[in-house]
Formats: structure tokens, C-alpha cells, sequence
DNA sequence: CATTCGTGGTT
DNA sequence: TAACCAAGAAT
């Protein structure tokens, strides 16, 4: 029913995907599922340039993974966010070695792994015939379809629709290049696009598709960060929360601190919040903490907030 | 169903 | 440049 358009979309991603792509070019489902992983509300960019290379350099197997320290992972995942996304893939590791689930259902099983994420392993790594839902998937079906809002089940129930089950790798694969490189948020090529012709949101005006979401102004957190200084050594403690999991930071509190050398003020913005703190530099020892050498700090992973916080730090040292 | 989870690229 | 957005999942 589908297949002039499932035709033309094939021939439209053997010219012009984006083929070179590392992922794409293995059939390891390991190293598919840690690119899906990181690729999780992260552009190809960043996890291409800085993090998916060091990372498989650093954990090469399933078993490597499985057995290294969390610490480790963390170090390696430091500065790409969403650190629960580690904490998941280290446990899943564990708990799927020495091999990848072979299915949908097995893979769906594991911390980290959602109804996407499984689906892209497995027609990726496996070549099952089952559609993705990613956000470039998403804003192509609210366009083809002419929608304006839908919830995630009608989502899905298009995406199924529009899906090529004889080609599940090339058509998941062809949806994404389609929406990172033609069918954008403020623009679109349509012209270019094998969807032209089907595509309701090309009939009109594209960009009247998906409505706007209503997007709540983020809060400001003022707070105050004490470095701990004694004996040259600072002190220094690991999260344990869902936020930051896993990282080390610097004492942080909501009232200034009774002693202490003012630093310059931090900003950060995180998906949630607005982080303003303070920067203060005490000599004193606070209990709670851990204290490290300047140079073992480098060791431990941080958030962007502390080592912004470093910075300063280094650059006050008279 | 809404909120919580980071950081950096893009416009 | 401030706002929007990114190969979503867990709660």
C-alpha cells in the first residue's frame, strides 16, 4: 500500500543518508546500544566529536562494561549529562552479560532501555521489523499525517502506518536523516524531501506543524558553594540523588557561609532550573566531606557547575 | 498524564 | 542573544 512511497524513501537514503555515520557501520549490538543510549535527547554532534569513541576505547565489550567501577563510567560520561543514563547502562551491563537480549522483549527489560530505544537495537543490531519514535520521527509525523498535537499511543499508531516493515534498518535509519537534515524545526526542504506529494505539512505550510508547546519559564536557584580548603587539600562530596548522580561537587547551601573569601558568581542552566550561586573559598574543615589534592580532582567526575566552579578557583591562586 | 532528569548546538 | 531544541526514560 505503502510501496511507492517506501521505494522512494529507500532511494532517497541510499543518496543521500548519512551513511558514514559509526553506528551504522557495525553490527555489535553492544556498540549500537551505547550510541542509542547516548544519543538519548543528545544531537549526533556532541556524542560523535567528544564521547563515543573514548567511551568504546575505554569499555571495548559487554563484559568490559559490566566489570569496570561505576566511578569509571561516570568519569567517561562527565560533561554529557543526564547521568542516570549511565548509572542505567553500567546496571544493564551487568545484568544482560556476557550478551546483548536478543529481542524487543528482553531488551525492553533493561534500566535505560524504553519502547524506542529497544526498537532502534533491535532493527539496527537484529533487523527486526519494528518502527522507532525519536524526536525527528515525531515532528516528520506530525507534518506527513497534517497533525497539530497527538499523545504518544497515536504516535506510535502513525508511525506504524508510515513504517516499511520489509526494510526496518534503512526506513528508521532514512526517518532520521530526513528530520535532522530536511525536515527541521523552523525550516524544511520539502522539494528534497521523498515524502513530498504524501506529506500533508507539504501541501500547506509545514511549519504549522506540531503546535508550539507551551513552555513553563524556568526558576532561579540562588545558592552559595563553599570550596573547603585544609591542609592545601579540598573537600569535595559525591552526589547520591537522581540529579548529578554519581558526580563530586563542592559543598553547596542556601545561606552564605559564616567565614570565608568571596569568588566571582556561577551561573548554570540546567533543563529545570536556573543555578546562581555564590563562590566562596574557606580555609576550614567541614565534616561530610572527602579531600583531594588539586591534581586528584581531575580524576573524579563533575558537573559543569563545579568545574566551573574550578575555574575560578585556579584562576583566584595568588 | 506531568515532571524530572544536563549540556551544548542552532537559530 | 535568549529561546528553542536534541536518536527518551523513569517516576
Amino acid at each position: 500500500m505503502n510501496v511507492d512511497l517506501h521505494n522512494r524513501l529507500l532511494q532517497w537514503y541510499e543518496h543521500h543518508g548519512r551513511h558514514t555515520l559509526p553506528w551504522r557501520n557495525t553490527d555489535d549490538p553492544y556498540r549500537i546500544w551505547v550510541s542509542e543510549i547516548m544519543l538519548q535527547q543528545t544531537q549526533v554532534k556532541t556524542v560523535l566529536e567528544r564521547f563515543y569513541f573514548p567511551f568504546l576505547e575505554r569499555f571495548p565489550t559487554l563484559p568490559s562494561l559490566a566489570s569496570a567501577p561505576l566511578d569509571d563510567v561516570l568519569k567517561q560520561w562527565e560533561g554529557l549529562g543526564y547521568y542516570t543514563r549511565a548509572k542505567n547502562l553500567h546496571r544493564a551491563a551487568q545484568l544482560a552479560a556476557p550478551y546483548m537480549p536478543g529481542t524487543v522483549e528482553g531488551l525492553i527489560r533493561l534500566p535505560g532501555i524504553g519502547k524506542s530505544t529497544a526498537h532502534a537495537i533491535a532493527a539496527f543490531a537484529y533487523g527486526a521489523p519494528v518502527p522507532i519514535l525519536d524526536a525527528n520521527v515525531k515532528r516528520i509525523l506530525y507534518r506527513f499525517f497534517g497533525r497539530r498535537e497527538a499523545d504518544e499511543k497515536t504516535l506510535w499508531r502513525l508511525a506504524e502506518k508510515l513504517f516499511d516493515p520489509e526494510h526496518p534498518f534503512e526506513f528508521n535509519q532514512a526517518m532520521m536523516d530526513i528530520g535532522a537534515t530536511l525536515c527541521l524545526p523552523k525550516s524544511t526542504a520539502c522539494d528534497a524531501c521523498p515524502f513530498e506529494g504524501a506529506c500533508k505539512g507539504a501541501a500547506g505550510d509545514p511549519l504549522y506543524y506540531p503546535a508550539p508547546k507551551k513552555r513553563k519559564s524556568v526558576p532561579v536557584r540562588e545558592r552559595h558553594i563553599v570550596v573547603y580548603r585544609h591542609n592545601g587539600r579540598y573537600g569535595l562530596k559525591q552526589r547520591e540523588g537522581r540529579f548529578l548522580h554519581g558526580l563530586w561537587g563542592f559543598h553547596e547551601q542556601t545561606a552564605p557561609p559564616e567565614q570565608g573569601k568571596t569568588l566571582e558568581s556561577i551561573v548554570q542552566v540546567y533543563s529545570h532550573f536556573r543555578l546562581e550561586a555564590q563562590v566562596w573559598l574557606c580555609e576550614a574543615h567541614r565534616e561530610g566531606l572527602t579531600y583531594f589534592q588539586r591534581e586528584e580532582i581531575d580524576a573524579l567526575a563533575l558537573s559543569g557547575a563545579d568545574h566551573k566552579v574550578l575555574k575560578q578557583l585556579s584562576a583566584s591562586r595568588p
